[in-house]
DNA sequence: TTTTTAGTTCTGGAAATACCGAACCAAAAA
DNA sequence: TTTTTGGTTCGGTATTTCCAGAACTAAAAA
């Protein structure tokens, strides 16, 4: 059933795209999944697809998988009549859960506000350099979000362009 | 000689930034000297205050803070006449080592090219999607030196003036 | 010269992580 | 009803990570 076959080339970077993402700290088998859902011809595949491409147990794909939906990483779709749910990429919403994980590091703002406000007013320039560094993640966190704005207006307009 | 002191606030501050550096992928004791040496009092402190403030070996001592240096999340300082290194945190030089560590995030791009680049020619709505997404990315490998570009002249300015 | 200082290096152990295989389960098919 | 399908859950093991303690070292001080 399952004819969808890797070459050589796209198991090298499954690897090099796994080994990429593990160095963005998600765990390895969670890597190659998402590479492998990258990289291989079919966009769309099966628990048992995933299994035997990577070559993996069972218990390692369902816990796995179930770790990248969580994460909004990989989605899945059904289709009528079939109980297999087939897995893919999240990229459509990559762009969104880009601004998503962005905006959650701009959390480190409201820490950062809550060291410096405890600090003693005997060190003023650290304290003024603690203060510039808040507003440059500040000037982030509102600068990011626009950009992505002029980008989707920018986008859209291509596309409504193309159509 | 140890004359500084954590109030019971700083402790606590210092595990919750520590969990948050964790968070991002920097190990545990790391994020908590980077914490530390923010939130406190004394924006410089020895090897050996560190190790007692924190209560940890010299060995992790050692080996943290040479993590430390070479991510250059920390610096040190010398006095004349004095052999201990002076410990701080590099805020000042955050924009930078953050700027760059989204040019390294941005790498990104040149693997999923590669990526797209492999593809069957069969799937061309998830090409379009991957090559909306490189895009994406690349517009923002390119927007991004830009503010931080911009918040550099309006701060430098702001400086002067406050001069 | 000996001792002190400011660390570094070298095991080693505890805990967390990443996987496997086997047993299990609920829904659909036969 | 039994069997198959599409997974999930439950131990268990190998690997990695994090940290401590003890031994070590080079430079400075005494």
């Amino acid at each position: 059933m399952t004819n969808v076959q890797l070459t050589q080339e796209q198991r090298e970077l499954i690897e090099r795209m796994g080994v990429f993402y593990e160095q963005h700290g998600i765990p390895p088998m969670e890597g190659r999944i998402m590479s492998l859902l990258i990289v291989c011809d079919e966009p769309e595949l099966t628990f048992d697809q995933i299994r035997e491409l990577l070559g993996i147990s069972k218990s390692t794909t369902s816990s796995a998988l179930n770790m990248l939906l969580l994460t909004q990483r990989v989605i899945y779709k059904t289709k009528p009549g079939d109980r297999k749910r087939y897995f893919a990429s999240n990229i459509v919403e990559w762009q969104e859960s880009f601004t998503e994980s962005f905006q959650k590091f701009f959390g480190v703002i409201k820490i950062m506000k809550e060291a410096l406000a405890q600090r003693t007013s005997k060190t003023p320039e650290f304290n003024q350099q603690m203060a510039e560094f808040i507003e440059f993640i500040e000037y982030l966190s509102v600068e990011f979000p626009r950009l992505y704005l002029e980008w989707s207006n920018r986008n859209t307009q291509n596309n409504n362009k193309n159509n």
